[in-house]
DNA sequence: CGAACAATTGATCCTCATCAAACCTTGTGG
DNA sequence: CCACAAGGTTTGATGAGGATCAATTGTTCG
């Protein structure tokens, strides 16, 4: 596969960045495409390479001692993960990185990258405000994991996935999809997939979403940010 | 209050940083010292100081709409909060700070340490690891967060705050001091402080912690990794 | 000593997880 | 094109883990 440098733009710690460096990132990068279910990498693999999801769409998840995941964060087009190993020395990763979708992504090395962090201010700069916004949302997830009850964390998740990885459906209104199962949205909200199936049905019955297989269409976002506020009822 | 500069490398962001460096941070502070239960500042004030604490300690926490809290981290001397805002563009905090006890830190504008970034690779490189570790931390607690139970996670909060805040007691053995309120654990923990109290009165009823006001030692620290990791029963 | 606040303890209840079974949907191979 | 398998989803019944509430009992400090 052939990628045009500039597509890099795309890549929010890359949106500054001039065409040379790109150039330079592109012929360091591996093209690995993966099937849907298949991991980019393992929590605990040594952290050689950071990746730049190009199709597809995937996930990071971590799994505790007894086997259950939780979902950190979702993945889409053009967005860089696995680099927090750019920065420590002898990192391994803090999580899996699974596809949703049949997906690739550029591999480039980290080491790559810390060596050009160190005379590219941009890089620095940009890559800080990545992790601000990572831990931002993570210690919002967190009080909501604490202090919510269940139908406010899934109707936060629903919003925010959509406002991640959803994709815009013209035809009856603006609609939202995703393409999670239940299994997903619950690893993603701190829940079990028979609350979020029964959770759905609900919100079905009362017309805000449509959810099929593997599939929840928001039909009525402004009714789910009530729920998401504690406004309805 | 007057203060040495080369007690910042103490930080540990200012660990590797130039004596002419920390003169000008310190020149640049202003020392402020409040009282237990007063505030450095509030979730969503605008983040125009970051922090590092002299003494005392500190907590970081953040409010549900409903007023419930969460602790988020416990910060101890020479250690640096407040900081997010430095990264962004017109940032509030994230986060309200509360003193634990009567406390002093030095507080500098966030625009100053931005500059200082400019052209000080290892304020980056240094700012960069703590921020992965913060990432890191909140994702294991995330994941703690949703997949165990309570017990389990008291005893993961008692063992991580001992590292973190804890003061070493000579005395009968190797023993950790923690000052904090049931409260304070509950709200580290994501549950009550009336499940607190239950678990800590077990927990001393078989001799692996003393539990007092405001005060938690941890008597024999083993046990209670045992039961952080299940093996207990 | 008394006020203020932290901690305990018991009783009760509710939210959700768990388990089991049936039901759909999708894709595949004959 | 149908039948079947595989895996996602639904639904009900049940129960447990903690939250909540109320009342009491420490503890500390002015």
């Amino acid at each position: 596969m052939k990628m045009d440098p500039a597509d890099l733009r795309r890549v929010n710690v890359f949106k500054d960045a001039p065409e040379e460096d790109l150039k330079l990132f592109v012929e360091k990068g591996i093209v690995r495409s993966i099937e849907e279910g298949e991991f980019f990498f393992f929590q605990g693999d040594p952290a050689a390479y950071f990746y730049v999801l190009i199709e597809g769409r995937a996930k990071l998840l971590q799994t505790s001692a007894t086997g259950q995941q939780v979902n950190l964060r979702t993945i889409t087009e053009w967005q860089m993960f696995g680099a927090l190993g750019a920065v420590r020395e002898n990192a391994t990763y803090p999580a899996t990185a699974q596809a949703l979708e049949p997906s690739t992504a550029l591999a480039i090395e980290s080491s790559f990258l810390k060596e050009m962090m160190q005379n590219r201010p941009y890089l620095n700069i940009n890559l800080m405000q990545l992790m601000t916004s990572y831990i931002m949302e993570m210690q919002e997830r967190y009080r909501e994991l604490a202090t919510e009850r269940v139908e406010r964390r899934i109707a936060l998740t629903i919003l925010r996935l959509a406002a991640q990885i959803g994709k815009r459906t013209e035809g009856d209104g603006m609609t939202v999809e995703l393409p999670l199962t239940r299994q997903d949205v619950a690893e993603a909200s701190g829940t079990t997939m028979f609350t979020v199936s029964r959770v759905l049905a609900d919100w079905e019955r009362r017309g805000l979403v449509a959810a099929g297989r593997e599939r929840v269409v928001i039909r009525n976002p402004h009714g789910l940010v009530q729920i998401s506020e504690g406004l309805d009822q």
